[in-house]
DNA sequence: ACACTATTAGATAATAATTATTTTAAAACC
DNA sequence: GGTTTTAAAATAATTATTATCTAATAGTGT
């Protein structure tokens, strides 16, 4: 953790910028949720326990700067929120996500999967691949057999 | 073209909803910009053409509602607004897109891939896919060469 | 064709997320 | 220590989307 935080501290600091408390609790709490998918709203409040005194634009501001320097990922699952992840250390791509339209949870798929995918893809369509996003919709294995007519799910939940 | 307003139509009533004038309209601005990646606001602006008297609100509830029918799909490339666009006829899932970073061009994999990745992931995670999203960010062919360092690019803009 | 009921549209207000602005405070640098 | 720069606070503004409420429209049965 503490690790985490200074090596933060030196990435901030090579692009001339300062770790403020503000911007190290707002890191400290987007490292202790690691496994969760935070919005700014959740960030903002989980933040408020540490440092009361810091607003909202700051945690947006932060997590606009911390994703800049490609310390944490945005992420989009639909529901209006942008939400804030960090990038797994040294992972050359994102790792994938799978929605659950029943319950709404997220898992992580960890494995990268798509490599000789975005080689064919890289090929037939002339495009140099730097990023992807993949995500799956469905039913999850806790909600499997609680869910009658799946394809009912689908609708305009996904985007 | 007019077989598939009318195919539309069809759904639509077999849901027990009506082609009227206006969803018509926007049915078929969105059929004629198929290749589009409409936002709400888009279809608007052209739906006024055919049918100036349109409100944007009944953009939105046409929208949604198409999406609900599953005739159009929505999707989200992190730019802040929802997009629209037809789902292929008799296509299991969707399809995907490339997003040049450069000059935020989407164009399209009609190609499926994931087929024995969802394999693996159905089997793998207990889950059972029902639909999923593809997104690759990167330089297209167009690009190509006028970017210096593409690792730049990528920063807040990908979610 | 006519009244009746339900569906849909229009207009506009409300909400929610995010961004911009302006002022104040803190830090860094001579 | 005074000055310049950088970031934070507070709040206003913006933008996309949704909700509300009333009026119009279209079927339905008589």
């Amino acid at each position: 953790m503490e690790d985490r935080v200074k090596q933060i501290k030196q990435q901030l600091s090579a692009h001339n910028y300062k770790l403020t408390p503000q911007r190290e609790a707002t890191v400290r709490v987007l490292l202790e949720n690691e496994e969760d998918h935070l919005s700014a709203e959740d960030v903002y409040l989980l933040v408020k326990d540490k440092a009361p005194e810091i607003g909202l634009a700051t945690v947006y501001r932060t997590l606009e700067l911390l994703s800049d320097l490609q310390i944490i990922h945005k992420l989009n699952f639909g529901d209006g929120v942008t939400r804030y992840e960090f990038r797994a250390e040294g992972a050359e791509h994102h790792h994938h996500h799978l929605i659950c339209l029943n319950c709404g949870t997220v898992d992580e798929i960890m494995e990268d999967l798509l490599g000789p995918i975005e080689v064919q893809v890289e090929r037939e369509y002339d495009f140099q691949i730097i990023d992807h996003r993949l995500t799956f919709h469905g039913i999850c294995h806790r909600c499997k057999g609680k869910v009658t007519d799946p394809k009912k799910l689908v609708g305009s939940k996904v985007t």
